[in-house]
RNA sequence: GGCGACGUGGCCAAGUGGUAAGGCAGGGGUCUGCAAAACCCUUAUCGCGGGUUCGAUUCCCGCCGUCGCCUCCA
């Protein structure tokens, strides 16, 4: 069982062999801290957060880094975007960033996306850097003029490989003023003169200034992962100019490969609201939806579910009916893995039952099978929903169920579900210390209502299902007893 | 204009050179005091036109359509 990547560079699925057996090195672009994160974040880190946690699941040792983007880049009018923002604010610049950092995590950690191994700030990487524009200059790849570098992508002979973008395709100017300045109208910066209004400035050797877009992740990456290293992630949207620079002004500066396999997460779409025909969610269009805005709305495994419905290359849309569709689909996923749950408590300590191993080493093998292709999470969920469908035929079925069956079940749910694709939330988060009492006292309406029904009296028994069912706790009568659930 | 991706049942979405997973929705049924949940049954020849092939949804060409990038964006 080997695991298959697609690889941009290329562009073919190829087996994957690391640099070092066992070990892999991964580097993710991550966000410019610059406003609150919204769903098309959610889509990019859901869906590598489920690849790192499978390859970890498969044996890796992954170190993943992912930078984070506070130094400001310029806008068309010239005005640097942090900069404006703390205008805005009355604030000081790094704590705008420093504000939007916590609250990135803070909604990552509520959508259950691991926290990268390494959180580079670019503000903190300002000597690598420069090191590095150093290095292309000395190198002949790089040229300043009035206190800003520009790389000249002239001097590469494989500017482009990735995005499949010649230089002599480009219609200089076409939507981009030439800069006089430049050699190329391709040529990008390095760093940047700061003006004198510019807050964010750093020390170097061209005057005061700042860094280049691309330039943070070239010298962050190579400074925790080498010059060469296994994965280099990000979404599709930044193939160019960002992720084609970073390969160029890396591999001119290390003389060395950069990433080996490049892999790009399909877009966040949301339908136009005029026409509703779908388009990328973006700050600049103003049809973002914060994270925490959804996650009032929906369970974060449902905006995960929604996230890993396509293979991750694809884009997606994110809509109130895709997500109720997704909330069905989920419900009925967790519903079943909730119900062994339950049904662990009471179980008795036979073995009947374990003809159901056989079906669950096959959904296991299964899992890997398709995750082993390059990450075919539907694939991975619709083996997970077949899963439940015998579950829930065992489960209804008259025959007693031993507990080492049921846990065995529950641990493919905790494995496959919760630790690879975070979709089954773990037995402790179900109920918390404080929803006890709430348990105890809906356990005894419950019991109340066993006695109503045993006696016939439907009225009443009804009459407290109702009552529950008000407050958001839906009953369900099995055979063995009646359990229950918070809507 | 250039580069790239995609177009599969009512909706979403996998997939394969030999007539197509899974989910959601709808309809019918079983179970239930009634519900709820679950389970069973039920709907497709894969954008259009050519070509290659014994055979294509899957390969090639053209066309149409949608999206992304070419400017800060995950």
């Amino acid at each position: 069982m080997t695991l298959r990547i697609y690889n941009f560079l290329g562009r073919e699925k190829q087996e994957f062999v690391p640099l070092e057996e066992g070990r892999i090195g991964m580097y993710v672009c991550g966000p410019t801290v610059q406003d609150y994160a919204h769903l098309g974040h959610a889509k990019t880190y859901i869906s590598f957060d489920v690849i790192v946690r499978y390859l970890r699941f498969s044996g890796y040792d992954v170190l993943y880094v992912q930078n984070i983007t506070d130094v400001g880049h310029l806008l068309e009018t010239g005005e640097d975007r942090i900069l404006k923002k703390a205008q805005q604010l009355q604030a000081k610049p790094m704590a705008i960033v420093e504000h939007y950092m916590r609250e990135y995590f803070a909604d990552m950690d509520a959508l259950g996306v691991r926290r990268p191994d390494i959180s580079p700030r670019a503000s903190a990487h300002i000597p690598e850097q420069i090191e590095m524009i150093q290095r292309l200059l000395e190198e002949g790849h790089a040229y300043e003029v009035n206190g800003n570098v520009y790389f000249d992508v002239t001097t590469a002979h494989d500017y482009g490989k990735l995005s499949n973008r010649r230089i002599e395709q480009q219609q200089a100017g076409a939507r981009e003023a030439v800069r006089d300045e430049k050699r190329n109208p391709e040529d990008f910066a390095l760093w940047k003169r700061a003006e004198p209004e510019h807050i964010l400035r750093w020390n170097s050797p061209w005057g005061e200034g700042f860094p280049g877009w691309h330039i943070e992740c070239s010298a962050m990456s190579r400074k925790y992962l080498g010059p060469t290293f296994d994965i280099h992630g990000g979404g599709i949207d930044n193939i160019y100019p960002h992720n084609e620079n970073e390969i160029v002004q890396s591999e001119c500066a290390n003389h060395a490969e950069f990433a080996r396999y490049w892999m790009l997460v399909g877009t966040l779409l949301v339908p136009d609201p005029i026409d509703g025909t779908p388009v990328k969610m973006s700050k600049s269009l103003g049809n973002f939806i914060r994270i925490r805005d959804a996650l009032q709305q929906y369970r974060p495994e449902v905006l995960r579910m929604n996230a890993l419905s396509v293979q991750y290359r694809n884009p997606v849309v994110y809509s109130d009916e895709a997500m109720q569709s997704m909330q069905a689909g989920w419900e009925r996923l967790y519903g079943a893995a909730r119900l062994v749950r339950q049904q662990m408590n009471t179980a008795p300590e036979t073995d009947d039952g374990n003809a159901f191993l056989e079906v669950l080493d096959k959904t296991r093998a299964e899992f890997i099978e398709v995750m082993d292709d390059d990450f075919n999470t539907p694939k991975a969920i619709a083996a997970l929903q077949e899963l439940t469908r015998e579950v829930n035929s065992l489960l209804n079925s008259d025959q007693t169920i031993g507990l080492s069956t049921l846990q065995a079940i529950n641990t493919l749910y905790e494995e496959l579900g919760g630790e690879v694709l975070g979709l089954i939330p773990a037995a402790e988060a179900e109920a918390g210390g404080d929803s006890r009492r709430e348990a105890g006292l809906i356990e005894l309406l419950i019991e109340l209502r066993a006695k109503a029904r045993a006696e016939k009296n439907y009225a009443e028994a009804d009459r407290i299902r109702d009552r529950l069912q008000a407050l958001g706790v839906v009953l369900e009568d099995r055979p063995d007893g009646t359990i229950w659930r918070v809507q």
